[in-house]
DNA sequence: CGACAAGTTGATACCGTTCAACCTGCGTGG
DNA sequence: CCACGCAGGTTGAACGGTATCAACTTGTCG
């Protein structure tokens, strides 16, 4: 019903528009084109259009005055973009490489939210998936050290590989460095230097850059929860240390 | 209508409840008291009720294998606790001090959602307020030193407070200095040594340790937004550097 | 009052940042 | 087709903000 299926991503709210977006939701929509690095919007930006992301992958991110960027998502092909209901966008959304979203009028949008109950407790499953992800995420930034962080971030796009029936330890990365640095709170060099220790440690094989192996999905596990054991290939530097962070 | 007014916080959805929680959601609604320290639920419990403080405060926090703990809300009279679909908590509540919750069944109050379309929609709204608090607390993890980040968590109660009709510059911290890091990705050593800095700075005063006056507003949002210009109270140690964090 | 939790302050260590140099890969245009 | 250019990525050295550990002070509640 409602051509809103399922959800896809525990990240941005993904629910598959069935097979080429024929939804009732999506009667009047229109396409758009985006190139690298082009804006589908910015902050303060009137929302007008729900979006639904057809191909490519875009980041969603915020900024501080001097200039820093917090990276706050990755929309895939199949997310949605821009559920919330505030005047304005209260972050950026960029395209990546070259992708393509369909624009659905957010009035249209709401009004069957309002008439539909099924409709407006799917937005508000969805929102609520998206929240998870952000308190993740929050949980990562905040109390993880760089290697866990990265750990934890391959693990995601795993098990985001898995639930779409792909191959969970082949994994490509479609964002640059600089973007896994500013959506885990690092920065670029760290992305990189994290990225060789676990190439040396064994527990991921990198090939052209943008796709990863995961070769130790449990020394991955443990990484991720801090538990960084003596076990496994994976040891931070030299000597083990009270409280790493 | 529905006895669900208006918003509150941006930080936990805040539905008031009108005038002693007499709305349909809450006809058969039961009474919980808890002392200092108690969970409410614990990450893994079965959602069985959605919840509304009523008096008292409440930290909600996740953790990692390893014991570190990141706080990902504070709930405070008037807010709602508990909204979601999964089966289990993904997080959990623990009462600060003392306080009393009112238990709405899941149930009942899903229901609603389904049968009364201005009902889901709240849902929707009220979690997409949540969702943008969570992406406020990631820029703040990851991207502001700590004078940034403490100066945006009392402007924060400064915006909660002036919502609500409160002075805005006087500020009560129902929470303890080791909350307030581990919510800001911190610690507690860090936290009380930047009260202090802001309090010679002339930004801040403290009196009996959980209530703070905000004497230097305009300096606090530069502050927040990494802009610590030369000119004000506040600067960070001796001799200025490029980009601080 | 007395005990214990919470908060402050200090000394030191270190993880991640910063700055810089270099490498790599890919698209573009001569 | 190769040369060039440049963004993206890697690696190194040094600095510094924050964590850690520890001692002490303050506040609070029974």
């Amino acid at each position: 019903m409602l051509g809103l299926a399922g959800m896809g991503s525990e990240n941005q709210a993904a629910i598959p528009c069935g097979n080429g977006c024929e939804s009732s939701a999506c009667t009047h929509c229109t396409q758009r084109a985006l190139v690298a690095k082009q804006h589908l919007f910015t902050h303060g930006d009137e929302q007008r259009y729900i979006y639904y992301v057809h191909a490519g992958c875009l980041r969603l991110y915020k900024t501080l005055g001097n200039g820093r960027r917090q990276v706050i998502g990755f929309s895939f092909a199949g997310d949605f973009i821009g559920f919330g209901i505030g005047p304005e966008f209260p972050y950026n959304a960029q395209s990546i490489g070259r992708s393509e979203v369909r624009c659905l009028p957010r009035g249209t949008f709401h009004r069957l939210a309002l008439e539909i109950p099924r409709f407006a407790f799917r937005l508000y499953e969805a929102t609520t998936l998206e929240l998870a992800a952000a308190h993740d995420l929050a949980l990562t930034i905040g109390q993880r050290n760089s290697a866990a962080a990265v750990a934890s971030f391959l693990l995601w796009l795993s098990r985001r590989n898995e639930r779409r029936g792909v191959e969970p330890t082949t994994i490509s990365l479609p964002m640059p460095r600089t973007d896994i640095a500013d959506y885990l709170g690092l920065t670029g060099e760290t992305v990189s230097r994290t990225f060789t220790r676990l190439k040396v440690g064994g527990l991921i094989r990198v090939t052209r850059k943008r796709l990863v192996q995961l070769t130790d999905l449990p020394a991955l596990l443990e990484l991720a929860e801090g538990m960084a054991g003596e076990h496994a290939g994976y040891r931070h530097s030299d000597g083990p240390r009270r409280t790493p962070h």
